[in-house]
DNA sequence: CTGAAAGCGCTTACAG
DNA sequence: CTGAAAGCGCTTACAG
């Protein structure tokens, strides 16, 4: 493979003037520009990532950390949780227009594994810029590491204000509250809830948003089930809120998965949805659509922001040391309404 | 941030003996080893990447190469073709155990850009590994290229048997034949075929499993329509099918995408599915399983594939310069019935 | 079992 | 506008 000595030998030039073509550093004369360009082409000269990270202050990689563990159960599930195929999407773009390469890394959120993954992965690595999905956003190791590492970062989804460089947060107690609110003007007065993993600012932020708009109501929010955002946990749930005497007649979960799980709990009960029991979920994943029925959910817009961080990070503006919060410019969250939710039944309607 | 002669100083020892054991190479008296690891411990060491890449043969990184169009609309139709991430996360895990990274490219595959973009990548990147996924499995300017870096590739799905590397092919053509005969053991005898797009091997081989077991009951392959495995093109392929005055009683889609669209074709022309017409699909993808009806279809093992090729990668067993099959070890295909496919109605059975 | 030397292919910092 | 020198942090090939 050509080096940087074969071109510039090609070219009659020095390295460091092959090196401010490639760069496209001023300073050079269009001729010999030119005829830089033209020894490279001809050599089918490609820089080599690792000379140029090693020499020089970039990597040209951006990392993207996930919790494994999540991530795992979300890819073996195949419930058409999507988070991180938007992340994806929404990072790559930018990354690759800019001749950047997008790394996912898992990693584990226990303590002792989490210090250690990250600090062999920011040595190894050298990321020019690191995007925080949650929990990592939250959790002191990681924001530690990092500004220690001085890498710049983004939180995507954070609970905590005072995590240093730049958060993107979506307002899930809005969101939360939205729905509440949209489920109270079918007619519910009875609505339970599913929590998801309290580790999530998110989910605690939905959980108020939830509590606030029942009170806002003069209702009592009387069926809370604290789960852990798992198909699983949302089954669980359902089973546990509608097997009591009493039971809601809407149940809002706080993300689509525990959504679809309550849907079957109740389908195994004997009850339909939404003629017995309205469901509503959290993240308009892609299962959302397909589900049966299709489910009245929340829609955040996770490729905008997971563009916008990898943007940032590109530009270079994002600093670790600093609080910066960036998501004036995001698109709100949206109440997606679909067929798992309708008005109580008749029957059913506590009188007034 | 420490580098190897920090650890060799406080260890009192030289830095080869710290690549030793920070490689775990052998002939290092135990005693010495125990200091160096200690030594790395406590600066808190950990190997630079490029460096290592740079000096040594290996790069620690396996990449994964995917159509950029077709990746993208995935991305943005979020209607839950889970195809890359089922090869993330068969690949991701394996990389994980073994210190490599695994990274996403997108490639485009028009002429032009593909040999840019891949030898960009291969010399930025050298990567060990790469995993070529349809159509670049099949791309005469990918295996070439490959080939004259003398990279390792592993190709899934493949048609051609003489494109080098290891080929990981899955027996679509066995596949599409038994979900044929299964329609016709519902009772189908008039069946519609919706085609993939003719560039993967993958579709020619469906179609011809299509007409095989159609040829060996003596039945006509009349209703047949060359999509390109995106959901509109379903749609299309439904509609121009349903509207003929004779239509078919049931619709094979070469993949699920396809298969929805077509359902909501026949909705649209007012004829439900499966009463009216059974649709069934390929790929097990999420939205078939949340889809309304269910959707019959095709489970390849597709995570199970990704995660041999990366094994296969990270043992240096590839070779570029040979043919091999690795698709001995791998799970068969597995028809999954759900409620988008019934027996025809009676009305419809055309007579004996 | 251990180490000194050279070199991987670039960028940085500086000189002219 | 251009280039010579040094150095990034490792591995390789070799010597002992």
């Amino acid at each position: 493979m050509a080096t940087i000595y074969d071109v510039a030998a090609q070219a009659g030039v020095s390295i460091k003037t092959v090196s401010r073509v490639m760069n496209a550093e001023p300073n050079v004369r269009i001729e010999t520009r030119e005829r830089v360009q033209a020894a490279a082409a001809a050599l089918d000269y490609h820089p080599s990532l690792s000379a140029r990270s090693l020499a020089g202050s970039k990597s040209f990689i951006i990392a993207v950390i996930v919790d494994a563990k999540l991530t795992i159960d979300h890819w073996r599930s195949e419930r058409g949780s999507d988070y991180l195929a938007r992340v994806q999407f929404g990072a790559t773009l930018p990354c690759r227009e800019a001749g950047y390469h997008l790394l996912i890394e898992l990693i584990d959120h226990g303590k002792a594994m989490v210090r250690r993954e990250l600090d062999t992965l920011l040595a190894a690595l050298k990321p020019d810029g690191v995007i925080l999905t949650p929990p990592s956003a939250d959790d002191d190791v990681v924001l530690d590491r990092l500004r220690r590492a001085g890498t710049p970062y983004v939180r995507l989804g954070p609970g905590r204000r005072d995590g240093g460089g730049m958060s993107l947060r979506l307002n899930d107690r809005a969101a939360a509250r939205a729905m509440t609110q949209y489920l109270i003007s079918l007619g519910h007065r009875r609505i339970g809830f599913i929590e998801g993993d309290r580790r999530y600012a998110s989910s605690r932020a939905r959980r108020d948003g939830f509590l606030a708009a029942m009170a806002a109501e003069g209702l009592e929010a009387k069926w809370i089930h604290a789960g852990d955002f798992t198909y699983q946990s949302g089954y669980d749930g359902g089973q546990a809120i509608l097997k009591r005497a009493s039971r809601p007649s809407a149940i809002f979960a706080s993300n689509d998965d525990m959504a679809l799980g309550c849907i079957a709990a109740a389908a195994d009960l004997g009850l339909q949805t939404p003629g017995d029991v309205s469901v509503a979920g959290f993240d308009d994943s892609s299962g959302s659509r397909f589900s049966r029925p299709q489910l009245t959910t929340l829609r955040q817009p996770i490729v905008e922001m997971a563009e916008l961080a990898a943007r940032a990070l590109l530009s270079g503006s994002v600093r670790p040391d600093c609080n910066e919060d960036g998501g004036q410019g995001l698109p709100n969250f949206t109440l997606v309404p679909r067929l798992s939710t309708a008005p109580p039944a008749a029957r059913k309607m506590p009188r007034p």
